[in-house]
DNA sequence: TCTATTTCCTATTGATCTAGTAGGGATATG
DNA sequence: CATATCCCTACTAGATCAATAGGAAATAGA
C-alpha cells in the first residue's frame, strides 16, 4: 500500500509537465523541475527516460532542450503510469487483473482475505484507472487560479508571459469529486 | 500499494482463528496452520508473536498447546492490523491520517498528486477500517456452507466432531457487499 | 569551429526491507 | 521423564530503494 518515491516522482513531473504545458509552457527542463520541486536531478533524470520509453514524454537535447508530453493528457491514466513504474496496484497477486499469480492458499474461492483484498484492489483501481492527468490537470489549475497562486515552475526568470493564456475549462465547476483537502483533516469547521 | 507477505500471512491467521472458534474449535496450533495454509512455521511463529504482543491472539503452550483469538471479531479491524505490521495504509505519507509527513512539494495544499493520493487513501481504508474480523469470518462461512465445503484445518484427525455447531447467523443474506469473485475474470459464462 | 548546455547511458553504492532459517530455551501434558 | 508446544534471539541471502557518479552525445549560439 505504498508508492515509491521513483512513482510519486514520476506522477509529480508528469502533472508539472501537464500543468506547464496548458499553460502555453510545452516544454521543461530536468533541472528546472528538480529545483523547484526540489528532487534529486540525476534520479529524476532516469524516471525521465523510463517515461520516454514508454511513451508518455519525448524529448530535445542540447541547449533549450527538456521533456514534453508525448501524447494527449486525457490518454494518460495514472493507473498505467503507477503499473509501469511499481508495478501491480493489487495489494496481492492473487486479486490482480493485469498480473494474476495463484497464492498459496488452498482454496481461492472461499477465501475470506482474497474477497476483502479484491474489493480493495478494485477501490483502487476504480480511482486510479479512471483518473486521466487531464483530470488532475483540470483541477489543479483551477485550485491555483481560485487562490490566485502560481505554480512554482512557471516563476522562470525570462521571457515569462505576463497575463497567462486562456485556459480551456472543458468541466462544470465540481465536476470530479475529490474530497475536498484541509490539512490533515482531524477539525474541519472549529 | 501492496500487502507484504508478513501481512498476509498475518490476516491469514487470524482469520482461520475466526472461522475455527466459529465452529467450536477455539485453539489452533500454528504447525497446524502452517502445513494446511501452506506456511514456513517458524516465520508463522514470529508472526504470531507480533499478534500476541498488540493482544489479538493469546497462547498456550506445552502440549495441546496452541493459539486462539484474544478477543472479539468485531473489534478487530483489518486496518488496524495492517497498520501494526505492515505500517501506515496511505500510498504517500502526506495524506496519511495517522502517520502523516510533510512531502518535498513547495504547496501541499495546491498538489494535484496529493487530492488524487487522498482519495486512494480514503477508498482503501474505507474498506480496511470498516470490515472486522467479525465480518469476513461471517461471509466466509456462509459461502463455505452454501458451497458444503469444509474448512481445511478442520479436518482434524482425532476428535473431531461429526456434526457442526449451529451457527450463529446475525447477519441476512447479501448482507455486506462484496463482489463476487469469479476466477482471474476473463470470460465468465464461456 | 568552439563552448556551454542539455539529455542520454551505464555503473555503483549504502541503506533498508523481505522472507525467511537456525537453534535452542521455557513450559505444559501424560 | 519424554514429548510437544510456544518463546526468544540471532542471523542471512537476496531484493529493492533511492540515489550518486562520470561521462558521452546532441544541440544552440558566438
Amino acid at each position: 500500500m505504498k508508492l515509491s518515491k521513483r512513482g510519486e516522482y514520476a506522477l509529480r513531473a508528469l502533472i508539472d509537465l501537464g500543468i506547464a504545458s496548458e499553460l502555453g509552457w510545452p516544454m521543461l527542463q530536468a533541472s528546472e523541475l528538480a529545483t523547484k520541486e526540489k528532487l534529486p536531478i540525476k534520479f529524476l533524470e532516469q524516471i525521465f527516460t523510463q517515461l520516454k520509453a514508454a511513451g508518455y514524454v519525448k524529448s530535445r537535447r542540447g541547449k533549450f532542450g527538456g521533456y514534453s508530453l508525448a501524447r494527449p493528457m486525457s490518454q494518460i491514466k495514472f493507473g498505467t503510469v503507477i503499473r509501469l513504474i511499481d508495478g501491480p496496484l493489487a495489494p496481492i497477486r492473487c486479486v490482480s487483473q493485469m498480473a494474476y499469480v495463484r497464492c498459496s492458499c488452498p482454496d481461492e474461492v472461499h477465501c475470506g482475505l482474497r474477497m476483502l483484498m479484491l474489493d480493495v484492489r478494485n477501490a483502487i483501481t476504480k480511482l486510479l484507472d479512471r483518473y486521466t492527468l487531464a483530470d488532475i490537470v483540470e483541477i489543479t489549475l483551477r485550485k491555483l487560479r481560485r487562490d490566485k497562486v502560481t505554480p512554482p515552475f512557471l516563476s522562470r526568470s525570462t521571457k515569462l508571459r505576463s497575463v497567462l493564456p486562456p485556459m480551456v475549462n472543458r468541466l462544470g465547476d465540481g465536476g470530479l469529486k475529490f474530497n475536498s483537502v484541509g490539512p490533515t483533516s482531524g477539525r474541519r469547521r472549529k
